[in-house]
DNA sequence: CTGTTAGCGCTTTCAA
DNA sequence: TTGAAAGCGCTAACAG
């Protein structure tokens, strides 16, 4: 078990202290004979010498360390959105923890406070919205942004989705289409503001046309509220074309499974479309009508606003909350004829 | 921007040493005061202080952090993996951190050395293989494991699936099933130990039966190797019955989606069938045989034994590298009746 | 039962 | 152009 090579054995190699050595890796040559440069390059390399960052985070408490917090890193939001964070920070010189919460506010709050106590630079998270306080606590030492969803606290920023326009702009397309009603899948919406906005969304599209909203609440917790939602299909039959909607990728992938054995003819007796791009998009026929959420630009966003906020001479931005624009992807389940 | 609060801060408002707080955080009461006790609680409440693990780490050079190193964090094997290690990892003190190589040798260099200069105290990876000396400089001091693809490193430890039986028992069941040919399609298989296992089954298996093997290269980066492999079977229509198996999940989604469109019969002229598990196995009809690896279990004896190398007591285990089974998944898409 | 003290590896004045 | 020395926040002998 060998020991780590110090910066103290690389001074003594060398013939210099360990304050010469120190000013080489922070690169500050200015003032050092190019000959001790470079006896110091050759030592390093000898030695296959690495600067303990723990040691160097200690004395400006800095760990040039950023955080992303999500829901569940299996989610393709999530996924690409952590992608996206790390290839704006890894160049920066800043390395990733990715945390997961499953959506549990205790979890999150355990979550939180170990990457305290690890001296995060940055956090970037997306919230259920229960431990605001302990947000706005951190938020008052660590830059924060949250993504996905936003809420209202102080100095913490926001970058979201178009939620409403996205799911306005899709209800739209299916009334469009010919479906005479839109049957609206989705979870308890509660204080998780983009299932909110998704409703709306849908809400002001069907209110806008004169159709009644019909909205069905499930719980992938519990299978059997997909079958309600087959159920309440099945009861209004003779209301065909319709279309089913479901709030995410998720719901989705429920309902189809479901759906498909009920040999339903989509898509002109029913149309499918869904907020979020699942990756089998393209391997069910008709292919699968859905909304590209901006997920590589919103980590871009979240990234980069963590790198600004941690400049010295930040100052609060204008914008607290960036709102992105996502894509209607029109796939074969809404093409009535 | 209020500064973060330290063992002196709550030693002073206690009224006692930081020593003792030191004591209190560690849980080494034998000998304190019941008095002390409850103050350095109240106070380390009331003040909100959580110990700065950067320090903590310093002394006794453990950072407390573990590292996951996968190829693509979007892989459905690497989710599930991850998740496994954090539940093992959390409960024990660890905290974890995902680190992406996309495949690329230098990149994989370049998280590993940062990694080392985070002073991680252990390391979960599955590489391609490119930078196995230093792994052996890494493993001399800190636990490494090796996951999915093995490699015959001193010191290091690997678990990997039981790609070969698999793959065997596999095409053995497409071929008891009554396809005459299975073609293969695989990427180059070079040093990946796991996909010259699977093919290595396949080989056998079609041997064993007398059956001539029937390969098809191709190369994700490359989508006109795709359809050479649908030209192969265009060409072959005279062998049918026959079926495609793919070496892994990614492989099937090319090759199913450019399928679907060609019209073959499933399962009755066309079986197919995958290496991995995708989410849209049952999404498709007819649903798709596949094989599940133990992802969970390779995530559990991952973290299990990284945890094993750490203890102090540490002696070098008999067993090093670990082989899990995994499960043959009947799907509909190669039932021939 | 509790405190003093010497580091951990590095950065950063300050002085030469 | 260089180095000595004082910490960063915490732990762990060692001494009371």
């Amino acid at each position: 078990v060998r020991k780590r090579v110090t910066i103290q054995e690389v001074a003594r190699e060398a013939g210099t202290s360990i304050t010469t050595v120190s000013r080489y890796l922070n690169g500050r040559y200015e003032n050092m004979s190019q000959e001790t440069k470079e006896k110091i390059k050759k030592i390093i390399e000898m030695l296959d010498y690495q600067p303990n960052t723990l040691a160097q985070g200690l004395k400006g408490n800095r760990s040039r360390i950023v955080a992303a917090v999500v829901v569940n890193i299996g989610y393709p939001y999530c996924v690409s959105l952590i992608r996206a964070i790390q290839d704006v920070l890894t160049p920066a010189g800043y390395s990733l923890a990715v945390c997961e919460t499953g959506g549990d506010a205790e979890r999150e709050l355990r979550v939180l406070q170990s990457l305290q106590a690890q001296q995060v630079d940055g956090l970037i998270l997306q919230t259920n919205g229960d431990n605001n306080e302990e947000l706005h606590k951190i938020a008052s030492r660590t830059p924060v942004v949250l993504v996905d969803r936003t809420f209202s606290i102080p100095r913490v920023a926001s970058v979201v989705t178009d939620n409403e326009v996205a799911s306005n702009t899709l209800t739209t397309h299916l009334l469009q289409q010919g479906y005479k009603n839109v049957m609206y899948v989705t979870e308890e919406v509660g204080q998780i503001s983009t299932r909110d906005q998704r409703l709306n969304g849908y809400i002001a599209a069907c209110c806008a046309r004169g159709v009644e909203p019909w909205i069905c609440w499930v719980n992938r917790a519990h299978p059997d509220t997909f079958s309600h939602a087959i159920d309440a299909l099945e009861t209004k039959k003779d209301a065909r074309p319709y279309a089913v909607y479901t709030a995410n990728g998720l719901l989705m992938k429920e309902i189809y499974e479901a759906l498909i054995d009920e040999g339903m003819h989509i898509p002109n007796l029913l149309g499918i479309a869904t907020f979020d791009e699942p990756d089998w998009v393209n391997l069910i026929r008709p292919t699968l009508t859905c909304i590209r959420q901006p997920t590589q630009e919103t980590g871009e966003w979240a990234a980069n606003e963590i790198l600004r906020r941690m400049a010295v001479d930040f100052v609060p931005p204008v914008v607290e909350v960036q709102v992105l624009k996502s894509t209607l992807v029109y796939g074969d389940s809404t093409r009535l004829s």
